[in-house]
DNA sequence: CGCTATGTTGATCCATATCAATAAGTGTGG
DNA sequence: CCACACTTATTGATATGGATCAACATAGCG
């Protein structure tokens, strides 16, 4: 593995702490692997064999039943997914695909384990790791429970200008039919959303949207820290 | 605290492997209350002073927005709530009430994060813990998704009836209402998601429920257990 | 330059919420 | 032990958010 992404990964909070022999000792067991836009990753129900680590990219976590399919998460870099999994020593519970091109490294799951019961400071890290994950997956279901989904796409525009530098214009990582699953929606009832927002200063052309009145789409959406803010 | 309380405590996956004397520290900090049904026991947003652990009873965490509110989880003993808040010393994300009359221990966040830091055994066991958590509202969300509202019903009563030992008919443990709430719709369509389900065999007066025919409603509902076992 | 994927618009359908009325319990005080 | 009040459950009528289906418009792209 290039010692860039070595260097990356060693940054995030996640691996910061611990040892470097056992970080050395997880990178050898590892391996990063480019990934074309919407190939499958993982499977819902495969054995978690490997804690995945975006590097670049996004990716979709989603899940199917009864021939049906509903988009979870998004993951963006650089992050861990499936952790929990990996932990249980038990299935994944969410496929994932990727959105775009994606560099995603791979470490075996049963190396994690081990160095998580002899690493206290790995064990550590990964407390608040997971906990940071589960309070994120609250936040979305709060954001899909409790918003219609003009609402939801409004705070969505309102944290991706943020997530942009908060200029009135910026792009949209992807297509609207992505932007659609990942709010929960179809592309159809995305585009009638986007002309419901107009009134409140929106206007999208292909990938890109600009926000008029930023004070008028926050009244309309009502963000609120405990759904918005991903550091609460 | 009464030393079978202790007991009860210790015997948690989450605190079963500490050293003695941190469990002691732990303690000597806490208290046990009992709540009658329907009490507001902490409010979203609120700093996370005491991690709290359910001894009997059952809890509602619900969250709210705009006027709206909706249930999130449902907590049975012997477990812990806002674990993950405790840990990121962050604010609460969701609000709890108790369902029915409830005994609670609170142990103060501090104490918590103190032995964290110190004991090895006890972090890796808020690991095992946060994990188990982060899955069920994982579950919990794939149901709410991916299942009309008879559906999640059906499926529903096939858990309650697996916990109550398996017999045909079993009590649900509160009233109709309530458990609306709890699959996250009105009690109205409750009332006609229980017709829905007659031609399956199930048949409800009152608080207690008959499934005439398991097979039946299992087909129906199609439990998988990536949605419905508590152990995946 | 045309083909294919993406986006928009309109019509209709479906699940579920809401409102309203009634029925059935449940508990309390006389 | 009954009558009354209050809560909970059921039933019906209607409204709404959002999906689905179909047609058409656009835009990348080989």
């Amino acid at each position: 593995m290039p010692d860039f992404i070595h260097e990356d990964i060693r940054k995030l909070h996640l691996f910061d702490a611990m040892a470097q022999e056992h970080f050395q000792t997880l990178m050898r067991g590892a391996f990063v692997q480019t990934f074309p836009p919407q190939i499958d990753l993982i499977t819902e129900g495969d054995p978690s064999d490997f804690l995945h680590v975006l590097v670049s990219g996004s990716v979709d976590l989603f899940s199917a039943w009864n021939g049906r399919e509903t988009s979870m998460a998004t993951v963006r870099p650089v992050s861990t997914f499936i952790l929990a999994a990996t932990i249980r020593e038990q299935p994944y519970l969410m496929s994932a695909r990727t959105l775009e091109k994606s560099r995603i490294a791979l470490i075996p799951s049963v190396e994690v384990r081990a160095i998580f019961d002899t690493d206290s400071d790995f064990a550590r890290a990964i407390v608040t790791e997971l906990a940071l994950c589960y309070r994120s997956v609250i936040k979305a279901q709060k954001d899909l429970k409790l918003r219609t989904s003009s609402e939801r796409l409004a705070n969505y525009l309102l944290r991706a200008q943020a997530r942009a530098g908060g200029q009135p214009e910026f792009e949209l990582g992807f297509e609207k039919r992505r932007l659609a699953s990942v709010l929960g929606m179809t592309p159809e009832h995305l585009s009638r959303a986007f002309k419901g927002l107009h009134p409140h200063g929106v206007a999208a052309t292909g990938t890109r949207v600009r926000i008029a009145d930023r004070t008028s789409l926050e009244r309309f959406a009502q963000p609120n820290p405990l759904i918005d803010d991903p550091k609460a």
